[in-house]
DNA sequence: CATTGTTTTAAACACTTGTTTAATATTCTT
DNA sequence: AAGAATATTAAACAAGTGTTTAAAACAATG
């Protein structure tokens, strides 16, 4: 009889939970085996090293983190609906996995870490879905400003991502309730909208 | 006769780089010590624990955060050219310290860190240059969009300090140089400042 | 049941961590 | 120049780090 969830994918939820709150170096391999329950030498008998594990949980946080813009992206609609649609996905997916984005750049940012590493292949993926040859038909067209790709997806991920990371930021210099934030952040989501939209999209 | 630079300044002029590079967490006082070319046991004869000197460098780099933000709301000019002046200056600052708006951001969500403190000294310094009276009086003459102060800054900071964050990110995903990225960032100032000006100020 | 192979454990390894101590060197004061 | 105060050093401390080892517990197979 095998358990419904075996150890070596207690460990990695263990795992994923503390890297993604504590970051690489913020953090014990013993303290991954206590919160998994188990010894510290299962950590490494699964996954040979804390280095290991980490790349694993990283590798799937990266997947995740652009898990909802592909999905959006495929689908059949007029852009600027799906850029509607995105930025309301973009804010609920964050929502239920806030500590993503900090994550992701954070880890991207020691030298030691995955920064050279092919990532492109998200760029690729994204591709893949149309997106890009949808924006510069419309751009010719004149429905849709013209930007280069990486303005673009900076204006988008800057709006729908820096709000969350920057949450106890905002929540100490506002003198605000996390729950108070929230609803703050639901509020930003329209303006955030309208603003995209209105600029990306100008009526004539 | 005193040395230019006194050991004291020395070390904590060493640990602010560290510390901003690498976070506190990412970096041990033997690192500090030695970039400051100066024993371990001379940080803690000044600072008497990495802690304490951690928290003067968070403090003060807070304070270099939001410098350049006092600076221009305080000037004597139309709401519109604040917006503008604003943006071009927190674009020059974060090409100067680009490793301070996550570093800030990072030790903020540390929960034995500076979480709770009171950082809202910021905010009635910022209060005092008169910024957000501006903006309500504006409001309410129905020169500039209605949304309370959150989402403004918000907005405001999003745009300039995410592209600057998710440096090393975006160029793993769109395969960019560092330089051609800075360029890039260049082009992105003058797109954030139109969409936010035409924004909150709407034209009729 | 005996003998495989796989999982789990406690203990140890060498090394780094933050911090302290006690001795030495330097500077300042009178 | 003598003595007090300050600055600097090397060494030690206990605790924690990632990783390994070798023995035990377990499961599976013949």
């Amino acid at each position: 009889m095998k358990k419904d969830t075996t150890t070596e994918e207690k460990i990695k939820e263990a795992a994923r939970t503390v890297f993604l709150t504590k970051g690489f170096e913020g953090c014990s391999s013993r303290e991954i085996a206590k919160a998994a329950g188990m010894n510290v030498a299962l950590v490494n008998y699964y996954f040979r090293s804390k280095s290991q594990l980490f790349q694993l949980i990283f590798k799937a946080a990266m997947e995740d983190f652009m898990e909802s813009m592909i999905y959006v992206f495929s689908t059949d609609q007029p852009l600027e609906d799906k850029m509607r649609i995105f930025i309301e996905r973009e804010y609920d997916f964050l929502a239920k996995h806030p500590e993503l984005p900090n994550f992701i750049i954070n880890e991207m940012n020691r030298e030691e870490a995955c920064s050279s590493n092919e990532h492109s292949e998200i760029l690729e993926k994204i591709a893949e879905t149309g997106i890009f040859n949808d924006c510069q038909k419309a751009q010719a067209e004149g429905k849709m400003r013209k930007m280069n790709l990486i303005s673009l997806t900076l204006l988008v991920m800057s709006n729908c991502q820096y709000p969350v990371m920057a949450k106890n930021l905002m929540q100490s210099i506002h003198q605000l309730t996390k729950e108070e934030y929230d609803e703050q952040i639901v509020l930003h989501k329209g303006y955030v909208t309208e603003m995209l939209v209105q600029y990306l999209f100008p009526k004539q």
